[in-house]
DNA sequence: ACATTTTATTGACCTGGATCAATGCCGTTA
DNA sequence: TAACGGCATTGATCCAGGTCAATAAAATGT
């Protein structure tokens, strides 16, 4: 990520964080994306007392397996993760993919089990928030529960947006949905939404649209031909935004 | 429904529910499968004053449309309903199917409007849920907020394993794994597992598995010919369950 | 810096399921 | 009991995207 691609600091002092684990929720870059947004600072450092700042993982680290016991949601405090959910034979299905504010593990809490594997892309790190904790202090902080709600409702959109994708369109429609949506999502990140770097891998783009690897790959390179994107290996950059959205179905 | 498909009472009733919209949670016959469980007797009386038994729907009639404002969660009384989400050139995704006891229009929380398009499959009722009443509610019954952000999750552990279902099975597994998860939540509201009346069309079952209703047929027919199940018209037999289980991925 | 492995690209070919087309069936209205 | 309209089935054909194969280019380790 390049000083240019950058359009606001949110992240300046992300490295900073990352050895700051007891950073508090006020002081956090993270703020306005995670879940105190709109507590009260009294309740908020109740409830920065309750999360637990982890330790980083490394790329491909596993943060849960599924069918382990669910104790936590966790969030995205730096890098990103993908989840994963596995049919009997074992062929894999890359569910989401997580960036900094985001809350991995919400569908756990039905069944008390993790359903997914979620590991990380790259270097990252998480906050955790015990889910008994977090009901108890539910009790006390409403808004704490409208807003686990509205992340829970959040994530229950974009899988419906998904399935669209996955059920509706063509290959083309669902890659330039997928860019446009990590787009959309850097540029709430306070990172430009015409440049950023694909954390993950063609395998898991092309695993998470219902893709080949290959197809992945040509579509790229077509859509580079076409000039509506450039892609140089990890880096992507949109260069006919109002094309791609007419294009995406 | 035959009565020899009956395994439970719970139903029993529905017929008379229908014209008794005023009947009181504590003695539904769904209560079991619905937001009330768990909760005290002097709650549930409190619940019981906001929640709004409204009329019922008929066939293909609509109970709300994309972008209109989210006042209510429904739930499925009698009947079922189908939720559709629209691409901007008019393609429709089946996004679920509802049946009695199961919430609707959870994923509008986070936006504060629907999302999709909500269709009565048949003759059916619902209980209005008035979001914002539940949320003051919840600030006294904590026991709410739980049951609400539980069936959150339980939609979203649906969705997920639908992605799966898009994303990595074949069309067979697909049509099996629909047909074994009607047969669970038959089951789980007191019917057969065994045999049961599909309410939604082959064209409905086709889109929401990403299929053409032609394959949808032809693999009707085609698990027929291999015993696994019979099917005459809407009305499902399951023949060979194991093997089903063995073949749904 | 070099070797090894992993990931990405490109081309040639193939196939599962879509599409097109014809017919049958069932429920509704008269 | 006929005529209509919406579903469902079945067969014939086609194609978007998958699979297989061969390189190429990065990333990673030593």
């Amino acid at each position: 990520m390049t000083q240019a691609q950058m359009i606001t600091p949110l992240f300046k002092d992300l490295a900073k964080v990352e050895h700051h684990h007891q950073l508090a929720c006020q002081s956090c870059a993270l703020y306005r994306l995670c879940l105190p947004l709109g507590l009260h600072r009294d309740d908020l450092s109740k409830l920065d007392k309750i999360i637990k700042r982890s330790a980083s993982y490394k790329r491909h680290q596993i943060l849960f397996e599924p069918a382990s016991k669910f104790k936590t949601i966790f969030v995205v405090r730096s890098g990103s993760f993908k989840t994963t959910i596995s049919a009997a034979d074992g062929r894999e299905q890359v569910t989401s993919f997580y960036f900094p504010g985001e809350f991995i593990g919400m569908d756990a809490i039905y069944q008390q089990r993790y359903l997914s594997t979620a590991r990380a892309l790259e270097a990252s790190s998480v906050c955790e928030l015990p889910y008994e904790r977090l009901q108890e202090f539910s009790v006390t902080i409403p808004e704490l529960q409208n807003q686990l709600m509205s992340r829970l409702s959040k994530e229950l959109s974009a899988d419906k947006n998904l399935l669209l994708s996955l059920g509706k369109k063509t290959a083309q429609e669902k890659l330039i949905s997928f860019v446009l949506s990590l787009s959309q999502r850097f540029s709430e990140r306070g990172y430009s939404p015409m440049s950023f770097q694909l954390t993950m891998s063609r395998g898991d783009i092309a695993n998470h649209l219902g893709l080949a690897i290959e197809t992945v790959s040509r579509l790229f390179t077509q859509l580079q031909e076409q000039q509506l994107l450039s892609i140089q290996g990890k880096e992507v950059t949109i260069i006919d935004l109002p094309e791609l959205k007419k294009r995406c179905g």
